[in-house]
DNA sequence: CTGAAAGCGCTTACAG
DNA sequence: CTGAAAGCGCTTACAG
């Protein structure tokens, strides 16, 4: 018999098929007896509640969906990692509640889809991604101006439920670490016009901390190219040409910050000892380069299970807001 | 009113609720002028179709489950980025097929789970992830052998259907590559007890085509450590204190590649002057590094259609054992 | 503590 | 071409 039903249950086991049910469910007021015969019944059958029917009647699938933004014409294999870690750790969250997730990577209007709340498919939606595809952060916008709601990791904008890394405590510990090893002529590497704020926090919690010490840091907008990494190799170029004695840079990101490192290289700087340097998001390849990247790093596990918590929350969000703390993570450029 | 009905649908548009139901579906023989009608109507209602009540009478899901095999206690920042691409490779495939991909972390008996298609929740399921836990493709060989049906990446033994790269022709253009190159003294890092047969097919192409040039390849064996970096490192180091006049190396996936890059540098080899390398996966960390590393780039978007192409087939799996071309992708270490 | 029955929101065979 | 009705497999209020 292929997929056998609660009824073939109730016949095997000599009861109803709500018995059935409520045994299997772990309904109170179920006699002891009843529920091991009905267990046993259903494990000799192999069955399994259907959760179609299941999620009909209570309507709730137990399911979270989460959209990845990527780039338009990206292949999958260079998505920024961050983005695939912090996936792992909302599968983590949402697997240690019992709950299922539905993931989508969407890049333009050919795939722009934010129907998994209302056609019933999961109980809540969470949005992470690059912040670089104005127009799917738009599409959600529009959603959620519609009546959409939905979580947000990064900060988007205004209209959005959103939780973020504490990203001025990340750029007051790279600042303060810097200046602790007797760096002068600091850089920071990072978008000025993006349209989400995260950048803006990170550079601004690192200018306020230089500042208390008397310090302006050189602020490099990145030149336009097609990923993080290449624009950190150019923005190196473009830093050495003009500020020849910098000696130490902060990036925005960690790819950013691995473009930066090879642009150093390829201009015979030496990391840590000419120039330090420190990124941001703690993503693997850090390690696997030489010297390993100094990080500031978030805890992603905590971000994976607020924003599970947030995403199922249906009071208002209101930890919307709470920021993930991070940690700086010494490895060898800086 | 939260979530409209079809009946709504119909009231609104002045029609049956079955006439809604073949309109939004699409079915044949309804009048153009009516499912306008039903179209206008379900669009002011922000009507999506229920997929729990779709699915529960259509009997199909419409979604692929996707297992990812974990290390035991790895973070999630921590999985081989090449599942990660494969995944999101795999989520294109479902994507352009209109189905939904529900994804499920999976690292020891606490959350081991093939339920996905008993349940309903999926139609078909495919299983990828690290070769190296063994208890976890002993629970999907047993699931396997009580019945259960999926696809799988990977080699992990007779009873799977599986789907992988091909191994031998990648192992092959690594040595003539070398070989061509002028590289006489030519070493195998890889694993040789891997219950999975991938290590064994790269190392059998590569010793094939080097034996028929006349030289046979040195094989490591990397020492035990947590992760493939970490054997690589070590096993690179062996190597050169064995064969300190190695020349060439081909590791047996990226990650390990890395961890041999790294060894090679921190003995003063230069790579590729002194000692070439090449590695197999193409995951994007090896652009990172410097030199970027040479490597076996399987077909990932080849991969993820097949992989789910071969997962939704009933015939009997007739595909099982169809190849992902490689080719060899040339950068800086080789 | 257990059973008979209603109903979740669809799809489609059947009748017209 | 359209409508009334059955039924997918559950959960639970209601009755006993």
């Amino acid at each position: 018999m292929l997929r056998p039903t609660s009824f073939d249950v109730a016949e095997r086991a000599g009861v109803s098929q709500s018995t059935v049910s409520r045994a299997l469910r772990g309904s109170p007021g179920v006699n002891a007896e009843t529920r091991a015969r009905v267990s046993a019944a259903a494990r000799e059958l192999g069955y399994v509640v259907d959760r179609h029917a299941s999620s009909l009647r209570l309507k709730s699938s137990e399911t979270i969906a989460l959209v990845t933004i990527c780039r338009p014409g990206e292949d999958r294999s260079a998505i920024n990692p961050f983005y695939f870690a912090l996936l792992g750790s909302i599968a983590a969250a949402t697997s240690a509640r019992g709950f299922n997730l539905l993931v989508s990577f969407q890049e333009s209007h050919d795939n722009f889809r934010a129907d998994f709340v209302a056609s019933g498919l999961a109980d809540a939606m969470i949005v992470i991604g690059t912040t670089s595809n104005r127009a799917a952060w738009q599409f959600f916008a529009d959603a959620q101006a519609s009546g959409l709601d939905f979580t947000c990791w990064g900060s988007p904008g205004d209209p959005f439920h959103w939780m973020r890394s504490d990203n001025e405590v990340g750029g007051r510990l790279a600042a303060e670490h810097l200046v602790a090893r007797g760096r002068r002529r600091i850089a920071f590497v990072g978008p000025q016009q993006s349209p989400q704020r995260q950048f803006d926090e990170r550079r601004e919690g690192f200018a306020a901390a230089l500042g208390a010490r008397g310090i302006a840091p050189i602020i490099v907008e990145p030149p336009a190219a097609p990923d993080r990494h290449a624009q950190g190799l150019a923005a190196a170029a473009q830093l050495l040409a003009e500020h020849p004695d910098v000696d130490a840079i902060f990036a925005a990101s960690d790819m950013l910050a691995l473009g930066v490192l090879q642009g150093l290289k390829d201009a015979r700087r030496r990391v840590p000892t000419d120039i330090a340097l420190i990124g941001f998001d703690g993503i693997r390849a850090g390690t696997l380069v030489d010297p390993a990247l100094s990080t500031i790093e978030p805890d992603l596990d905590a971000a994976g299970e607020a924003l599970v918590a947030m995403a199922l929350e249906d009071t208002g969000h209101s930890r919307s807001g709470t920021r993930i703390p991070v940690r700086l993570s010494l490895r060898g450029t800086a």
